[in-house]
DNA sequence: ACTTCTTTGAGACTCATTCTCAATAGTAAA
DNA sequence: TTTACTATTGAGAATGAGTCTCAAAGAAGT
């Protein structure tokens, strides 16, 4: 199933239409780099002559983001960033403090652990967010 | 060294002025509830009968956030929290989604772990967050 | 095409947080 | 123990991401 025919099925199931708009909000969201904010996605858009709205951009995500097809990220710089998750392994995210590069990590001890522990505690886990931040060694990073 | 020489201390370090404003609201932070929001803590203060804004309690807080005594945390409810950092260990947090109670909880695997998966992808980690978000079994909690 | 109901866009609005700047208050030196 | 120098404070304006409103435009079934 291509990502088109993805949209339409959780659309249907919402009992929402078909629209260009939500379409080329999702297309972006997949086929751009990862980790864009909402502002950019709209940027985008408008950039290849899509009509869009603000409004549109935020309220489109919001039914990606319900839906499991795309997950918000919370990188405390005050703007959410958002990633697909069709197809995708889900992992988790290290951050440079210095260049903001980010690169994606996942182990499966931690993964366990964590549900573990907050079965301990009578919880059963939904979501995590789970992010390391600190300096990397890239040549290009403007550390130190 | 009682929380008011620390104050002290880190004010002088960072040639800041050791005023009432400040002490009132480090005070709030160390003796109150955890996890209080900035709106919080100010009216805390204004229903002590203490004179200070809302611009004063975020600039102190910046102070005590930059300088290790509070912790800010980010829960994805749009405001940010803060906790004393002095004389807790580290732990991070396990979030209800329907009664918001907050567990801290702290596992040195865990710890070890993310600090060489770091390490492997070229990475020095400065901080790290970790947050757990669930359903707890509580029975005042309206779950289910 | 017609009808019905949803979606869209422009801009107003919200809300946490930050900024501005004139008035106030620490602090060191006299 | 007042002066002089700065830093701090408070009130409210400004910011910025995100949400809401409502009239106009667009899906979708008939």
């Amino acid at each position: 199933m291509n990502n088109t025919d993805i949209l339409k099925q959780i659309l249907h199931k919402e009992n929402l239409r078909y629209t260009q708009q939500r379409q080329e909000v999702w297309d972006e969201i997949c086929t751009s780099d990862k980790h864009q904010d909402a502002e950019n996605i709209y940027n985008s858009l408008r950039k290849r002559q899509i009509n869009v709205s603000r409004a549109t951009v935020y309220r489109t995500i919001h039914v990606l983001v319900k839906n499991n097809l795309v997950r918000r990220l919370n990188l405390d710089d005050g703007r959410s960033r958002f990633e697909n998750k069709i197809g995708i392994e889900h992992h988790d995210h290290i951050v440079c403090l210095n260049c903001r590069k980010i690169i994606e990590f996942m182990d499966e001890t931690i993964e366990k652990r964590q549900t573990r522990i907050a079965k301990e505690q009578g919880f059963e886990i939904v979501r995590h967010v789970h992010q390391l931040f600190g300096r990397c060694l890239d040549e290009k990073c403007p550390n130190k």
